[in-house]
DNA sequence: CTGAAAGCGCTTACAG
DNA sequence: CTGAAAGCGCTTACAG
């Protein structure tokens, strides 16, 4: 049925006959072009492409022991900012010259999400990738063990690690909760809250720190609210604590969870922002279809994104050069210039109309 | 620096070694357990748990020429219910033992979106996966094409194609939308209107007609109103629209574009649902965080990819057996149960307080 | 049921 | 600057 109109695709042989040369010279045309002659490089370059042809992938990287392939780990990427931060790893990957395997790693729902998970890692490593992009609220040491003796790059994305010999890419989620505490402070508030979630989340956990920091620097008494981030959950116990008082303040550490806030405010005729003003994190769409909209520091998603997939082929290029100077028994030192990595992302804040 | 911690991975040779086996039965140990004798399999088995073995997936790939991975391709996937999909998607395919590539195709920011896109499929094919899923508003002839000459499986996603040789997985759009504007006649509304994006989109198109469609049957005047995706834009065109008059009912091809129109619609003191009903499509978070909540078609996203996955996994297996019957060069028949290749996926109503 | 051997499509020292 | 040849780690007919 199919076998009849199957085009079985260009190999390297074909285009070294082709262009009559050696496949060797082909090869070094797609890897090391420099060192082929501008004549004959250009007469194979033509050659490839009306051919069209592309070399197996898998050849490649069992000859190479190079993939040009990252992986990525995500929980699933319906969960808050994953997508926007897996499309800016994309775009910067695709500019780099790599391709992507996904890994959604959903243990969690496991029956024994660390065996799962561990089973995980050695699939993503022996997967045959260069690097991987780890995306996660957090990582278990467990994981740091295996990643420092494999010998794959790895950059941990928005992700929170103790260990910092792990590169990483972030935003600095205590210093912007810090920070706008004590705005808020400055102009003139004393009952700030902040809202945040029942299931622990480091980088929650990070904000309120930030929070209590700024809130203890100025003698005032900080208040942590606890609740779901389902919408039905926390719309219930929003409205327990608002029929009893509000603050002047609510600092939530989700953009969706603030406008819940906001409407269950507005429902028990609360002014907001006059009698209480809500600030969210994140600066997604539910912002802009609030009503009042939503003050919000804005966590630039996509640029975390690229940012983490540069220094990642940063790295790879680095563990290249390692291997040959490794090779040669040269302890390489002169040109290395430090790669830094540990990297946050500048975050802003939009103000909108629930604040004042 | 790296070398002195580098551990290579076993290799099927360290295994067979340790089994004092050869290694082309640890191989059909991997592949073909049924072909190896319990005792020794048994005994392998336990081996390549110890050693923690997995099999380097280029040289696999490269000697079955199968690659157990099949490739997504997306547009971004923070575009609507993309990432949805796609997690629906991750979940089947690691159940049914395969990786993934993804593509994100933002070919369309491309100078020449054309050969970018065209460059795409060559890339995907090239890769050596099995199979492709494809994700978009819709594709263009070119691609059928190309799809058609390859010899790797497709299954088009939530994709609008008028060629149904091609398998696809989807939801009707059409009767979703025809049934909902019935249901609002029946109700006793005459004054419907269909809200939809002035960037022409297919799966939109779909909805229109299905309203069209039954707004004609019951002797109405159609009314369809073109508005921007984005909520700064279509917020200014709603107001300009809503001053002069609104409808009985507003059907809305995407939920957040629904909470706009909400929106604009309380700001100038319109009664909803009193006075005006809307209705989304999606079923997303916009919605209960909407006041009211909105009503909504809800599309099951997840289980699109759930069941898109499945079915090309089907299409996988039968490739492989026809590939077979090729080279016994018998035309196979028998066992032949056919694979339905183009499926809906059922949607429902979730009612909330944008209607009555 | 098992092993020896060819081959998958590339890359890369090694000669020339 | 170019070619012949070995090798990357597997799979799979083919013998036995």
């Amino acid at each position: 049925m199919k076998g009849d109109r199957r085009t079985s695709p260009n190999k390297i042989y074909d285009v070294a006959g082709a262009a009559g040369v050696s496949l060797a010279t082909v090869s070094r045309v797609l890897n090391h072009p420099e060192k082929v002659k501008p004549a004959t490089r250009e007469k194979i370059e033509k050659i490839i492409k009306e051919l069209g042809y592309k070399p197996n992938l898998n050849a490649k990287g069992l000859a190479s022991s190079k993939s040009t392939t990252i992986a990525i780990v995500v929980p699933e990427l319906t969960r808050s900012s994953i997508a926007g931060m897996v499309d800016g790893i994309a775009a910067t990957a695709r500019r780099r010259g790599y391709l992507i395997r996904l890994f959604v790693n959903n243990s969690n729902n496991d029956e024994n999400p660390m065996n799962a998970e561990r089973e995980l890692w050695r699939t993503v490593i022996s997967s045959g990738v260069d690097g991987i992009l780890y995306i996660n609220d957090e990582i278990d040491d467990e994981y740091i063990e295996i990643i420092k003796e494999s010998n794959v790059s790895v950059v941990l994305t928005n992700t929170i690690c103790a260990d910092l010999t792990i590169p990483y890419v972030a935003i600095d989620y205590r210093k912007a909760a810090y920070e706008m505490t004590k705005e808020m402070i400055n102009r003139g508030n004393k009952k700030i809250w902040i809202i945040s979630t029942i299931k622990k989340y480091n980088v929650n956990d990070l904000k309120v720190k930030g929070y209590e920091e700024a809130m203890k620097e100025a003698g005032l008494e900080p208040r942590v609210i606890n609740v779901s981030g389902k919408t039905y959950l926390n719309e219930k116990a929003y409205e327990e604590i608002l029929k009893e008082e509000h603050p002047d303040v609510a600092i939530v550490v989700r953009d969706s969870m603030a406008v819940s806030f906001i409407n269950v405010a507005r429902s028990l005729h609360i002014a907001i922002p006059d009698d209480l003003q809500v600030i969210g994190f994140q600066n997604t769409k539910y912002a802009e279809l609030s009503r009042p909209t939503l003050t919000c520091i804005n966590t630039p998603i996509y640029e975390i994104g690229e940012v983490a997939m540069d220094l990642l082929t940063d790295l790879m290029h680095e563990a290249e050069l390692e291997d040959e100077y490794y090779y040669l028994d040269t302890p390489r030192e002169e040109g290395k210039e430090e790669i830094e990595i540990n990297k946050n992302v500048e975050y802003s804040v939009v103000w909108r109309q629930s604040t004042r």
